[in-house]
DNA sequence: ATAGCTGAGTCTGTTTTTCGAACGCAAGCG
DNA sequence: CGCTTGCGTTCGAAAAACAGACTCAGCTAT
């Protein structure tokens, strides 16, 4: 990676953050999520350099987010597909959505709705205690020093 | 902004992505979360450079995440703040500090730990259904044409 | 009173990234 | 045989990030 020191190589949060944080990054897993899976269709949908794009997706198949998986159409051709850790970013995508929504709504609504397949409800994210399954925010939790058993 | 055709401007996701998804951002926010506040405490734990920094907090401040807040040391000085919009962040960072520590563990552990307060339990980002309050994977959830009502 | 310190920036010149657009290439198609 | 398609690579130009010196105003120790 091109900037060592942008992460703090202890902290989790850090490190993702400057793998996520990369320019494009977050926008091309948006569009993972939503279906899209081959070069031509994120190059134009996204309207991202060619250049950058190749870069980009190599980056996210080296990390384990995405792998290139054969298809055939007239040709043996590549797509790139959620592994299982591409795909356990979505909560990540769930909680940037909610904020996106209620926090810098676009002026015509939203773009696309989701639903709970099975019963039709919203979808939320959300921070919540394993204990007691009290809903969360930054003031009742406390940051302590790491418990190393 | 730059970039201007980073965001589709209709979709949230794309909006708070091209927003979070710039250099240094998450990192910035996870800072604020852990509780800095200043400039110079930013400039020397994340080693960025100052005028990047300073482009940063600026946009943080601009789009209603952060705060400028007077403060006195000596003589009259400002610092950063979360915003309720800023805090309304929180489940992002926590879903990403949950990813991140299962998929991406830095070896020697984590560098800090996050408890309940009040019950001391651990703290967990979910995604889950405001009906039936199954928690939903990106499986679960059908993506539709908005419902224009 | 004066020299130095501090915190929050600004300025400048260099290095990295990103950009747009053209080019490469290998099959299949008409 | 030349055209199209999909997935890239290459290249010079433009934008962003970089390190580090400089500014500025008021406080503080001499």
């Amino acid at each position: 990676m091109a900037h060592a020191k942008l992460a703090d190589p202890q902290c989790t949060i850090s490190r993702s953050a400057a793998l996520l944080g990369e320019r494009w990054t977050l926008l091309l897993l948006r569009q993972v999520f939503l279906g899209t899976r081959r070069f031509e269709d994120f190059q134009t949908t996204m309207d991202i350099s060619r250049s950058v794009l190749t870069e980009r997706l190599a980056e996210l198949v080296d990390e384990g987010v995405l792998r290139r998986v054969a298809y055939k159409d007239a040709r043996t051709r590549y797509e790139y597909r959620l592994t299982e850790k591409g795909r356990a970013l979505y909560p990540v995508m769930m909680a940037l959505r909610d904020w996106g929504s209620q926090w810098m709504p676009p002026e015509d609504g939203p773009s696309f709705d989701l639903h709970h397949r099975d019963c039709g409800g919203d979808v939320r994210a959300k921070v919540e205690c394993t204990d007691c399954g009290q809903e969360l925010t930054a003031r009742d939790v406390r940051v302590t020093a790491p418990n190393r058993d």
